[in-house]
DNA sequence: TTTAATAATGACCACCCGGTCATTATTTCT
DNA sequence: AGAAATAATGACCGGGTGGTCATTATTAAA
């Protein structure tokens, strides 16, 4: 009883290109066909080991699942760490402009691991899907509401501004900038392509400035 | 050879009730599971039908899945039209308010319908679901471009914007409002709740002044 | 009313699923 | 080297899948 029984504590224990090859089949399996219709038995076949072994390391599919998920999550919560830091003296709105860019750039090093979760958001098949999507969207909703009130502070935003609803309204363009993004990368066929920098500047600058021909009093 | 041989042919010439009874089942059963995790077996017996029947009227599930899709398309196009004509005469920003709710109000008329929408988004175990997707956002853009460059014309919005970006900021915005409204419809613990007019007001006229302290030249 | 055409049925098929566990192979300890 | 402990295996289980088709029930024609 040294240590915490976890689920995944047989599994810590392997070599560790044993434990690789087990993550990469699983992430590959989970990123092509969701939860539920992924196969246990392609996973095992993929990894190289029997079937009964994988059960030995983890108690059931949803435990390897979570496994996986939660090996997505520490990797995104790093980038974003990563680029409040960096950009802790640029103002507000190249600030966004970097954070923007820093999510597509995430999707180029870990495009599965995108995958899996561009999967979870609306399709619900799996463990913990509600739970999980509500968590990373009010993750985001705080993240980027740190921005606006500091923003504001900082007199770069609108003081009458709700930093909770401008926060909002990033975090609908941000993602949808990441879904044409993830989409130009699994679909060949796509035919939007209008990731370059440009566009994204072009896009907070809009909504820097607004839309009316009318400036505000 | 009276009639054009489509897959729904034998389907169509059932009574209407039958018709009814068979759609429903089988929308109750794709927005619960999807497509692939939808089972036909249930569609028969919630229809109360025989199985045989089944794929007499239809070839196979995809078929099936195909003619709901349809059903759904028309069901929300017809929404759009009528929110298009309706709101001639307003302003923009105005506008732009009533098609959101418009959304929302489809939400409620048609939930099960927009279930079966928000997991085509992102899930892929569809029949086409890519090529479904790829439509409908580029009928959305299209849908609001026409709405920016008639509001350009009218000198309601500044002329040096890009309707297509503008568009795309719209769609998004748009879309996570009634994504947002559609999670609070299904799930019971959504502890979001902002789905009133004065957060929506709020949003629209943010977009239209803009976030910048700095008014445009 | 008898016959011919059509519609509805559900047992059945081959296949795949997640998960189990007695057996076998490997490592560790004496 | 032998015994004990641990790790790995894959045949097997009950259950569910989409789809088929010989049989039965219903309707239309004679």
């Amino acid at each position: 009883m040294n240590s915490a029984n976890t689920s995944t504590n047989k599994f810590e224990q392997l070599a560790d290109s044993k434990q690789k090859s087990i993550i990469d089949a699983s992430v590959n399996e989970f990123a092509d066909n969701g939860f539920k219709n992924a196969s246990v038995n392609k996973i095992v076949e993929n990894a190289g080991i029997s079937k009964g072994s994988l059960f030995n390391y983890f108690k059931s599919k949803n435990l390897l699942f979570d496994h996986i998920y939660q090996i997505a999550l520490r990797e995104v919560k790093s980038y974003l760490a990563k680029v409040r830091d960096e950009s802790e003296n640029d103002d507000f709105f190249t600030r966004f402009g970097k954070i923007i860019n820093a999510g597509i750039a995430f999707i180029n090093k870990h495009p599965r691991l995108a995958r899996i979760y561009f999967r979870l958001l609306n399709s619900d098949d799996s463990p913990h899907g509600k739970e999980i999507i509500q968590n990373l969207h009010s993750e985001a909703i705080r993240y980027l509401t740190q921005f606006v009130e500091m923003g504001i502070e900082r007199n770069e935003l609108r003081s009458e501004l709700n930093p909770g609803t401008v926060a909002f309204m990033m975090e609908s363009i941000l993602n949808r900038i990441l879904q044409v993004h993830y989409l130009e990368i699994f679909d060949t066929k796509s035919n939007i392509s209008k990731n370059d920098n440009n566009w994204i500047d072009e896009i907070v600058n809009t909504l820097k400035t607004g839309l009316s021909t009318i400036p505000p009093k």
